[in-house]
DNA sequence: TATGAATGAGAATTCATTCAT
DNA sequence: GATGAATGAATTCTCATTCAT
């Protein structure tokens, strides 16, 4: 990686931490730059303006969801979604700052027209993948004959984007609800 | 009401709608002032910092909280969810205002420790009278056997939390997501 | 005059000065603060912007311009002309730093087109002023008959804008410009 | 030209071009770079300062200035002065952007006391010469026997140097001016 | 010579808050 | 209660200049 790219990660790095831990609300140039060990001035000479920066955050944020969904559309319904619940619980877990952001981003996005285009991709993406997977369960008889794909899609995505604003939740009990998931759903 | 609190009323619902449109990260006193129609002073003189307006408009909200749960036991308990649903769904399509703030409430609770207590026994509350429904309702042989009381709530509260941040929601898709629940729960 | 219009007024005085001495080119909005003995953030109370506050000193520049031309159409053209010269003059001589100021916003009028606009208007009442003159002149048999009354008032107004920008000019040179212009056009 | 000589003078003719836009209070080194198409690193191994960069358009533009004065002394002084006249509006309509720049340098003549000299000198030269032929044209009885040459010069390179900031002028109103010139001082 | 990256010293502007009236 | 004016402390951004390569 060129250094002026290299220094590029890091600064967004940075800066989402910094919103992880303050929230839009409290992001402060300096303080990303501060995290960095580099002048203000040196981060302005990356990203021009803070508008720049917080696009470089979610671009980062945006491709790291790329990937999340796999795509072997031949496996077993009930497995994929499983591992699906497993791997989000599990990056839940491992790096509950990436959910801060991303929440960060939500809430944004209500405001943010151009930040609501690309997040509403991802959900649309999201909800087609999971339909998909529902429909494929319920044609094997995996899953109950009177499933609405597109509702079960709408409940296990809406469980999984609330992880963070379930102030009560524990590990325990988020994998206790994706086995009720997977009990719910079961033919 | 006595002229002073209704002035403060009028600041907070002020606020609260400011949040609504910019979220906290654009909320300005001078904005609130405004929408008001008062001055800035006069403002300052009624709530004597920021802080101070933050807190009135969560006690807003936290207060328009209470009485959501229902609390006659004795009733039917497929009933009492599907109603559940049904109001909160129903105050989310009147109010969207409202689960913005709110929304904005749990992601400053990430950071704001009092907040975060406040919240936490919202939802502790919440969640408890939503076990003790699929408790009753399974002990009544309405719902599954299998149901874990506890799961099950985490879900739906995540679902009906969700609603915001699914950017492709829409109302029957909810309505839809809300009937996969009741259907999924049924024994 | 009401306190915020006082203070107004002794900002764009201070900023007049500030921009005689040092040009837009280094004119400071923490300068003219400091010059009137405000806060900065005081200044900007008055002028939300640097621009605002320029605007402010082209309005006190342009309306200072107003009057300089006398109306009465009777009286003699060769003592018109004579007393217009040596207001100028005794003008130019008194304040200085006036002219520093319009031959700045002349320099910026160029880059400007609101000030074009503006100074355009300025610069075609006085040509016109001065043609009449002339004209008047002629017509009495006190100007010379080959005397082009347009030519001669850009001319004039020519010599009178100069003023500035001839640096080796004295109050004895410039008095001896004006009676010179006086023979020139006399018949 | 050595190749370094022959970049230090692309750069001063951008930073010409980049004043004649946007003044001096406009110039700024890095678009002086990007016009000549180098880094603003590679400038300032030219120029080290701004400073210095500014001093090289002065040079520029002083060094343009001489041989504006033709030396021949034997020759008609009516002719002399009309070819003058003519010369400079030429130029004038020529190359506006010199005008321009050099209208920016008096304005900075006021604050820069180097500055000042170096222009000084040229409108003594300038005034000398003019007097010289105004002498000349009187002692042939080309121009009038009152005439003043020292108040005649001054009249006419106010004229000259005030038509960038007569903005109602044209080359027509120009041309009839001088042609008034040259009537007014005929004996 | 040339350049990408870095920086210190400002620059305008914002904002919550205060105060005299 | 209400307001215009004032302010200290940021905050983002700019700019000439430097430096390692």
């Amino acid at each position: 990686m060129a250094a002026g790219e290299q220094r590029r990660t890091e600064i967004v790095a940075a800066a989402q931490q910094a919103i992880a831990r303050q929230g839009f609300e409290g992001l402060r140039v300096r303080d990303v730059a501060a995290l960095v060990g580099i002048n203000i001035a040196t981060l302005h000479y990356h990203f021009p303006t803070k508008e720049a920066l917080v696009t470089g955050v979610v671009q980062g944020i945006v491709g790291a969801l790329d990937g999340v969904l796999p795509s072997g559309p031949e496996r077993d319904p009930a497995t994929v979604l499983a591992e699906h619940l497993t791997h989000i619980l599990t990056r839940f877990e491992a790096d509950r700052d990436e959910f801060v952001v991303l929440n960060e981003l939500y809430a944004r996005a209500g405001r943010d027209p151009e930040l609501h285009v690309t997040l509403l991709a991802n959900d649309v993406a999201w909800a087609d993948w999971l339909r998909a997977v529902f429909e494929a369960g319920r044609a094997r008889e995996q899953f109950r004959a009177d499933l609405d794909p597109d509702a079960a899609a709408a409940l296990v995505i809406g469980f999984l984007k609330s992880l963070l604003v379930q102030l009560d939740m524990t590990p325990q009990r988020s994998r206790a609800a994706a086995d009720e998931i997977l009990r719910a759903v079961k033919a």
